[in-house]
DNA sequence: CTGAAAGCGCTTACAG
DNA sequence: CTGAAAGCGCTTACAG
C-alpha cells in the first residue's frame, strides 16, 4: 500500500443514516427529511434528530444521495486553457457559491480541438451525472459539446458565450458598453488621437470591444483614423508589433486601448523601449484587469471583469437558487441571460496628453 | 424549472449493467469483472462484453460504484488562493491524469485562516469519500487540514510542503539546487556584485532559495556583501522597495536574484524608471517562471518549477499508478517522496555586467 | 471460468 | 406528522 491509509485508522466508521435514525428514536424517512429541510416534521422531532446528527457528526453520502435520487450535488466546470486567470477566477467563484449550497466543483480541462470532444464530455456527464455544468469560452461556444450536454438533457449555463442560445443560460458582462466607458475615459482626458488594437478575430469579444470603442468615438465626435486601428490577436507581441508600426506615423497617437490587458503590456514595454514616457507620451489602456496589469510600472488602468460574481450566478441558475437581490448591476435581458456589471480601474498608464493633440510630434 | 430539463430529453435512459448483462448473455458480476479489468474470464466472453458495452455506450456510475465499492473515482484538491498561475497548473496536470485514469478532480478551495477548517475538511471528505486528496501550499502544513485527512484514513499527499511528514508522501522541487543554479549563471556571466532578494519570511521556498544562492556564492568564492542581501514577500511592491534601496548604495550591484518573479518585475520595473538599461547596467533574474514574466521587456530569466508534473505525479502516488519511467530527473528520497526536475529559462533580462565588477558607479 | 445473493446508504412512492 | 417497503446500480464474499 503506498498510501496512509495502512496506518493505524483513528475514526470509527462513520455515521450513516440508520446510526441516526436509531439513536434519534425515529426512521430512516424521517432523518431525510430532516437533512433534506422538508416540511411536515414535528419542531421537537426536528431539534432532536438535527442533535444526534451533531453529536455523531453525521454526513449524509454523497453516491447513496445520487444513486437513489435525482440529484448528485455535483456541479462540472469545463474549460479549456484560455487564460489560467480568467479560468482560476471562475473556478474560484464557483467552488465558494457550491460550497454554501452543498454542492461539490467537479473541474475538467479539455482539448477544444480533440477530434473525440463530444464523447469525452458524454463520458463525464453519463458517469457523473452532475445536477449542472458550467461552460467557459472557447467550449461554451463549441458545437460538440453544446451537442452532448443537451442531449444527455444536463442543465448547463454558459459564462461570456460568443452567441446565447435559447435553450441554454448564460452569463456575461456588456463588452460594447465596458469598451464605451474606458474609451470615453481616454477622451475625457483630452485624447483625440487615439488608437485601437483589436482582439483575436475568432473570439467574440473582440467585435464588441470595437464596436464600444468605435460607438464611444462617434458619439463624441472624435474621428477614427484608419491607420490608427490595427489587427491584434491578444498576445503580448501583437501590442509590441502594433506600437512599432504606430510609432513609426508621422501623425501619432497620443493614447493606445488595447483590446486586453496583455496586448496593453506589449504596448508600454514597446513604447518605453522607444524611450516614451508613459502616460505623459502616451496614454495606455487595457482590458481585463489581469494579474500581471499590475506588476508593470507605470500599473495598467483597465476594465475589470465581474469573473466571480459570473461565476457563483452561473452556479445559482444551476442550482435554483434566486440570485442575490441588490448584486450591483444585474440585469436581465430574458429570463435566463444575466449581465453583470464590470469595473473600471483606474491606474497609472492614463493622463491627459502633454503634446497638444492633432500637431505631429517633432521628429 | 430553470434548466434545459425541461426541453424533450433526447437520450433514452441510460445503459445500466443489467442491460449490458442481458444483451450479452452472461450475469451483471461478469460485465463487473469485464469492465474492472479482473483476470478469470475468458477471452470470447470478455470481448462479446466489451462489444455490447460499446453498442450501447455504457459508463458505470460513478455513484453506485462508489456506494457498493471501496473506491469513489474521485481525487479532491483542496487550495488557497495562493498564485492562480501555481493552483492552476497543478489543477491542470492533475485533471488530465485524473481523466487518464479514469478519476474525476473535485477541486475545493479553502480559506487557510477560517477558525473551522479542519471541520470543513471533514465534512468533504466525509460526505464525498475520494480515494485521495492533493494540497497545495499553505494548506498543505496547515495542521488542522493534515490532522483532519488524517483522522479519516484519507490518502494524501502534499505538493511542495514545507516539512515532509513520513506519514504523507509528497511531491517537491529542489529549490535549493534551482536557486544554485541559476546563481551560477549570474556568475558565469562575470557578476561578482549580486544582491539578493527574500522571500517571505513565513515560507519554506524562501529560506531554502537562500541557501541556494549562499551556496552557489561560496563555491565560486564570491563574496556575498550584507547590504546586497535585503528582506522581501514575493510582491511586485517589495522588488521596487528593494531596488530603490540598491541603488542607493555608492556600491551597487551589477545583478539582483529575487527569490519570485513578481519581485524580480519590481525590480524591472524600478530600475528602468531610475533610466538603467537591462540587462546593460542590472542583470535580473526571477523564480517561477510566471506568465508575467515573459509579458514585460525584457522578458525575465527565471526558472521554472515543474508544476503539472508535480501534480500528475501526486495523482500517481494517489492511485497507485508506477510513475512514468524515464520521467527526467525524478528523484526519490524515500519510498514516498519525489524531487522533480526543474528547469533554468534564460531569457533577455540577463548579460554579462558592461562596467567591470567591483567598481563604483560614476556619480 | 461464472453466477446468485446480500448489501452499500440513501430516496421514492405509498400507506396510514 | 410518520414509517415500512422497494429499489437506485454497482461490489463484496461466497459457492460451484
Amino acid at each position: 500500500m503506498t498510501t496512509p491509509r495502512s496506518s493505524p485508522p483513528v475514526a470509527s466508521a462513520a455515521a450513516t443514516i440508520n446510526d441516526v435514525a436509531k439513536q434519534a428514536g425515529v426512521s430512516i424517512k424521517t432523518v431525510s427529511r430532516v437533512m433534506n429541510n422538508e416540511p411536515g416534521v414535528r419542531p421537537d422531532t426536528r431539534a432532536k434528530v438535527l442533535q444526534v446528527m451533531t453529536a455523531l457528526r453525521y454526513r449524509p453520502s454523497q453516491s447513496a444521495r445520487s444513486l437513489a435520487g435525482a440529484r448528485s450535488f455535483l456541479i462540472g466546470l469545463l474549460y479549456f486553457d484560455p487564460s489560467a486567470a480568467f479560468v482560476s477566477r471562475v473556478q474560484q467563484g464557483a467552488t465558494m457559491r457550491c460550497r454554501e449550497a452543498g454542492y461539490h466543483l467537479v473541474v475538467e480541462s479539455m482539448d477544444n480541438d480533440a477530434h473525440d470532444l463530444g464523447e469525452q464530455v458524454h463520458r463525464m456527464v453519463s458517469t457523473l451525472r452532475p445536477d449542472g455544468m458550467i461552460l467557459t469560452p472557447p467550449l461554451c461556444d463549441n458545437p460538440h459539446v453544446l451537442k452532448a450536454l443537451h442531449d444527455s438533457g444536463t442543465p448547463t449555463v454558459l459564462v461570456s458565450p460568443a452567441r446565447q442560445r435559447k435553450d441554454m443560460p448564460s452569463v456575461r458582462m456588456d463588452d460594447v458598453h465596458a469598451a464605451e466607458e474606458i474609451t470615453n475615459l481616454l477622451i475625457g482626458l483630452g485624447h483625440r488621437r487615439i488608437a485601437f488594437i483589436r482582439g483575436a478575430a475568432d473570439q467574440a469579444a473582440s467585435a464588441l470591444r470595437e464596436q464600444g470603442f468605435v460607438k464611444a468615438m462617434k458619439a463624441a465626435r472624435v474621428e477614427i483614423a484608419p491607420e490608427l486601428v490595427i489587427d491584434g490577436d491578444f498576445r503580448f507581441e501583437a501590442g509590441v508589433a502594433a506600437t512599432h508600426q504606430l510609432l513609426k506615423l508621422r501623425h501619432r497617437p497620443t493614447a493606445v486601448f488595447a483590446s486586453n490587458d496583455d496586448m496593453a503590456l506589449g504596448v508600454l514595454a514597446a513604447a518605453q523601449r522607444q524611450g516614451l514616457a508613459i502616460p505623459g507620451d502616451l496614454a495606455i489602456v487595457g482590458f481585463d484587469d489581469s494579474p500581471a496589469s499590475s506588476l508593470v510600472w507605470p500599473p495598467l488602468t483597465t476594465m475589470r471583469q465581474p469573473t466571480m460574481a459570473m461565476a457563483r450566478t452561473a452556479v445559482d441558475l444551476l442550482i435554483g437558487t434566486p440570485t442575490v437581490e441588490g448584486t450591483p448591476g444585474t440585469r436581465t435581458s430574458s429570463a435566463m441571460q444575466r449581465v453583470l456589471a464590470h469595473e473600471l480601474v483606474v491606474r497609472d498608464s492614463t493622463a491627459a496628453p502633454t503634446r497638444p493633440a492633432r500637431r505631429a510630434p517633432h521628429a
